[in-house]
DNA sequence: TACTGTTTAAGGAGTT
DNA sequence: AACTCCTTAAACAGTA
């Protein structure tokens, strides 16, 4: 079954398949007599081990973690089977989890605006951040900008397959966004609330003869009827949110570091802010104005201290209640969550994802949807509208290498918020590039300094969008 | 016992 | 202002 997983557990085609494997994984579960109580910590030492090979490595690599990140795991995806085999490795998610063992998080490119810099420095609240530009993977301080709903058909689409358990949408999510493998595990409640809640999903019963616990959920194909039609409104995203778990940490960290500024120092919890790193931070909030009231001297006041005053969106309050410890103990994050068949299923959902390939089964009716249920083609229109900037649109020059953003922006055409918040979510998620594509692939990536803010920030060159693209090619 | 799933409630923010 | 969306919290029941 290792092998399984390691090699191609999901490979194309094998939709129709999955559920057999999935309830075939889940028996062996039964007969190994493997236990739901091994910690979602150690589920991913394990499970996350191929993580180096997943597309989202390659996209923080390729738009601000170039020089930081180390490369040679997806560059060697024969790897994977010694990683799996139990051997740690840095480049495993949990390995590169800041917050785990203090790899360094330093600032992006040292060429951009202090504004992208700033972005990628732990901890730091910034409105109107550029989610492209921070390394949700790795960095534990910032709650991605996606909704739970979004989350959770990411996970269902990067499974790419009809259904998937509750723990599996937990696990992806704690492999993919490193905040929530530190947050308050409250946030599970809420992805079974929306799983509950949120018509777009659908709970398929587990049969008879599936051991395992719990059922298994998909997108209602209505649901995705709709997110194609464009029926539902566009909202903005949250502002960033720190993770409090890991804040006070990091306040300590900065403190001491204010101490001795000349100094780079590792803190606490291993993580670098050096003093150029301090200066961008003032950078920023000076630059950002008065709605970050930043003083040196009331930093925790604004973007170290915003906690336990716990905001939600734009900042604003919400109860803590007894969530403190007072009374119910709150499960963390690093509760058992996978049973055997679970982390063999969450496999392909590390990464293993197409966009072109989603797309064109959901268009063709695949995916989740029913059968007779096809998805109306509805994306043959001119424009394009990327998070409310519209558009227009671009020829990819043909014989180059894709564009998939644009591809699939102009593809996605007029789906609707949570679908393009998908998309956009899900666009770094997509699966490495072929080996043989890969050189090539590699020095067009090597030369270009394009990554996905600037794509998606062809609004600001509307009058000649094509130009800008093709500078940045 | 822990996990899963449902439901209710509350509050903030964006949209109409 | 009303509506909608989203998040968070919590209680509770069912299940493996």
């Amino acid at each position: 079954m290792l092998s399984l997983s390691c090699a191609d557990p999901w490979p194309e085609g094998s939709v129709g398949l999955e559920e057999e494997v999935v309830t075939a994984a889940a028996q062996a579960e039964e007969r190994d007599g493997v236990s739901n109580n091994s910690s979602i910590s150690s589920c991913c030492s394990s499970v996350n081990l191929d993580d180096s090979l997943t597309s989202l490595q390659w996209l923080q690599e390729f738009s601000i973690l170039g020089a930081n990140v180390p490369q040679q795991a997806h560059h060697q995806p024969h790897l994977l089977g010694h990683q799996q085999l139990g051997s740690d490795s840095p480049a495993s998610p949990l390995a590169g989890d800041p917050a785990s063992i203090g790899m360094p998080l330093t600032p992006g490119k040292p060429t951009a605006a202090a504004y992208s810099r700033i972005q990628s420095l732990p901890g730091i609240v910034a409105h109107g951040h550029c989610p492209d530009e921070v390394d949700y993977k790795t960095n534990a301080h910032i709650k991605p900008p996606y909704s739970y709903a979004t989350l959770i058909c990411m996970a269902m689409q990067a499974s790419k397959k009809s259904k998937i358990t509750l723990s599996c949408i937990y696990k992806w999510i704690t492999d993919n966004f490193c905040y929530y493998r530190h947050a308050d595990p409250t946030w599970q409640n809420s992805i079974r609330h929306n799983l509950s809640l949120n018509k777009c999903f659908i709970k398929v019963p587990r049969q008879k003869d599936e051991p395992g616990k719990g059922g298994f959920w998909k997108i209602d194909p209505q649901y995705a009827e709709r997110l194609l039609s464009g029926a539902y409104k566009k909202r903005r995203m949250p502002p960033v949110q720190i993770n409090p778990a890991l804040q006070n940490r990091l306040m300590v960290n900065l403190q001491s570091q204010s101490r001795s500024p000349c100094s780079p120092t590792v803190g606490p919890i291993g993580l670098n802010v050096n003093p150029e790193s301090q200066r961008l931070l003032r950078e920023f909030e000076e630059a950002t104005g008065a709605d970050q009231n930043w003083d040196p001297h009331l930093a925790e006041g604004t973007m170290l201290g915003s906690w336990p005053v716990v905001r939600g969106r734009n900042g604003h309050k919400r109860k803590l209640g007894s969530r403190n410890g007072a009374t119910k103990a709150p499960r963390r994050s690093s509760s058992p969550l996978l049973s055997m068949d679970e982390q063999k299923e969450i496999g392909p959902l590390k990464g293993d994802f197409d966009w072109d390939a989603l797309l064109d089964s959901a268009l063709s009716g695949e995916l989740s949807l029913e059968e007779g249920e096809p998805l109306s083609p509805i994306m043959k229109d001119e424009d394009l509208t990327v998070r409310g900037t519209h558009i227009s649109p671009i020829e990819a020059p043909a014989g180059t290498a894709d564009i998939h953003v644009l591809v699939e922006t102009q593809r996605s055409n007029d789906v609707s918020d949570l679908d393009e918040e998908t998309f956009l979510a899900t666009a770094f998620l997509e699966s490495p590039w072929p080996e043989e594509e890969e050189q090539a692939r590699s020095d067009f990536l090597c030369s270009s300094t394009v990554n996905l803010d600037q794509l998606f920030d062809l609004g600001d060159s509307l009058g000649d969008p094509s130009s800008r693209i093709d500078s940045l090619l």
